[in-house]
DNA sequence: TTGTAAGCGTTATCAT
DNA sequence: ATGATAACGCTTACAA
């Protein structure tokens, strides 16, 4: 018989599981504890006028008696308006992304959004695994992925997505990048001044990168003795892939007068192993970065590099997030890209 | 008399307002246009088994038509599980930080959390008001906070929070530390047995810290004719802020051999305007760092520096909110600490 | 000043 | 295989 009674319906039933071991306080528990409706916590809660003194005192204490805090869920269910963006890196440990996180986070603060941070330790599987995760759990994400679009499209599911550092043309995603060929250009104009003609490059990725590919385009524009035989991939985009890259760009076209590296990890390393082999920098080798990372400046011979605007990129990749949720179309071409400025120190 | 029929109860209300502007499609709407149930939708949309492939395909279809996609907040409510941690650095392009977070959301990943990131720029209101914002969003929050407790719990609200570098007899909160006493220790033995008596020290904060205590505590246990006035503090933990300590420091105190740098960017900053003012490193000043930044192999002379777990510092935080989420006392003392260890390259 | 009722969008449970 | 109904925890009307 009883049970008929305390089942008739909700109220009671709560009240029953009320004292279950570790249950989360929630409203409910609080209201019967000060002894007034659920509203009258909320009102205490969150501090709105109408409200009695005493009351919403009485309301605190039991608040903070049962350790009570509102459910983030239950309150976005019904105030709209929190917005969460995910952010993909693929290592927080090159000093590059850490300064495009930034402008990203500072973006997004000015927002008011929040940002879920994912490191993809430059795994594929992990960065997929980022998506089904970000996809349920973020408004909008931004980040770097290797995957081609369709596989990208199976696991963002409809969230718009912002890819960092992939052409315009080379996705149907929103994008934000890096104008590699007038960066390439310009760098490539710099050694061929100085008088270099045989030019080696450090690459950082399989196949045909926009870097690469811009770098070869400029050894012909040049008529420079150069083609894909004198680029050498570094897979692993650090001062140790360089240097090993770099070992290997040397034993095999031990001609050449200068590299242009990948990146500043990358010539950083580029720089070392040049010395350990008896050559000097810039005059044994000139070595040129691409990236502008502070950490160049400090390196000896400081490193001649093409500076990329990295906060801007991340802005940049928040602005194109404002738009697709806004239901326009994202910035394509020049508009979506950044581009690098060539900084000559002296390593080249 | 239409809207007498219309007015019935929710459901038609909704079919009223379903072509609202811009209205973010809802699995209603879903269930409607397919002609199922809301149940079905979200068999079909969670790829449950028990439901008719047609079913199935006509379902994601209409899905696809409303560019329909769950409500996180709504599934957040029934499903639980769903853990956010907060994460608040003080500035995301000190290569430190970017270590420890590493370790932070590695450490999450393992754990199926997610991490929310704020840079607070080295800001204390910016601080607090990550708080403020996580306390409510985040299951969580880890960080770096420079207000002292009471302030911090005014923000916090009940929220578990794990404060960085925070000795644990310094703060109320969980923690995790650095165990500067012993790191000190180490690097001015080394000093001392390289047969440095002079030594100054960049500081990174005013007020006694706890690496600036062992540095004076070290200076007496060995006899040194070192006092707060052979301290200059460098409020920029950067480069340029060691290079404008430095000069400070080499002015008032011109005798000094050797310094000890608050981090490892401070001690570059250092090595810099040591050698603007014709001294060589190590030989005419030795400089210690305190960090054990990749950042310090790079640089010439390479640096000798106190090297920290970065990584195992920002594990170590995760492994405390654990703790503090199932109710138990957060680890104190030793245990909560990463102890540096010495890593003697050529700058000392 | 306080309480009642409805609804936010989803999933779980139990029928059918 | 599908649907009805009841939660989930909160806030916003509106009523008292």
């Amino acid at each position: 018989m009883p049970d008929t009674v305390l089942s008739v319906p909700t109220d009671n039933q709560r009240a029953e599981r009320a004292d279950d071991a570790r249950r989360r306080a929630t409203i409910h528990d609080v209201a019967r504890l000060a002894g007034v409706s659920r509203q009258t916590v909320s009102r205490a809660v969150n501090d709105k006028g109408e409200i009695d003194p005493g009351t919403k005192e009485r309301v605190l204490e039991a608040a903070r008696l049962l350790d009570y805090r509102p459910s983030r869920f239950a309150r976005g269910l019904v105030q709209k308006g929190a917005v969460t963006a995910g952010l993909v890196i693929p290592d927080l440990r090159n000093p590059f992304f850490p300064e495009v996180a930034a402008g990203v986070l500072e973006a997004a603060e000015q927002r008011g959004w929040q940002v879920v941070v994912w490191d993809s330790r430059i795994d594929e599987a992990r960065e997929r695994e980022a998506l089904d995760v970000l996809s349920h759990q973020a408004d909008a994400v931004v980040g770097y992925f290797t995957d081609p679009d369709d596989i990208l499209a199976r696991h963002i599911g409809g969230v718009p997505l912002v890819l960092l550092e992939r052409g315009p043309q080379q996705t149907r995603f929103a994008a934000v990048g890096i104008d590699a060929a007038t960066g390439v250009e310009q760098g490539m104009t710099h050694l061929f001044g100085a008088g270099h003609r045989r030019i080696g490059m450090l690459d950082g990725v399989h196949g045909p990168s926009p870097r690469r590919q811009a770098f070869l385009e400029q050894a012909r524009r040049l008529g420079l003795p150069v083609d894909e035989g004198w680029v050498v991939v570094c897979p692993e985009h650090s001062v140790a892939g360089g240097e090993s890259g770099m070992e290997r760009l040397l034993t095999e076209r031990p001609g050449i007068t200068a590299v242009f590296g990948f990146n500043d990890l990358i010539a950083i390393g580029a720089m070392r192993a040049a010395r350990r082999h008896g050559r000097s920098v810039p005059d044994g080798l000139a070595v040129l970065g691409f990236d502008g990372l502070a950490l160049g400046e400090l390196v000896e011979p400081a490193l001649t590099t093409l500076h990329i605007d990295k906060r801007r990129l991340g802005r940049l990749a928040v602005e194109q997030v404002v738009r697709l949720r806004a239901g326009e179309e994202p910035l394509r071409g020049a508009d979506a890209w950044v581009t690098p400025e060539l900084v000559v120190r002296a390593s080249a």
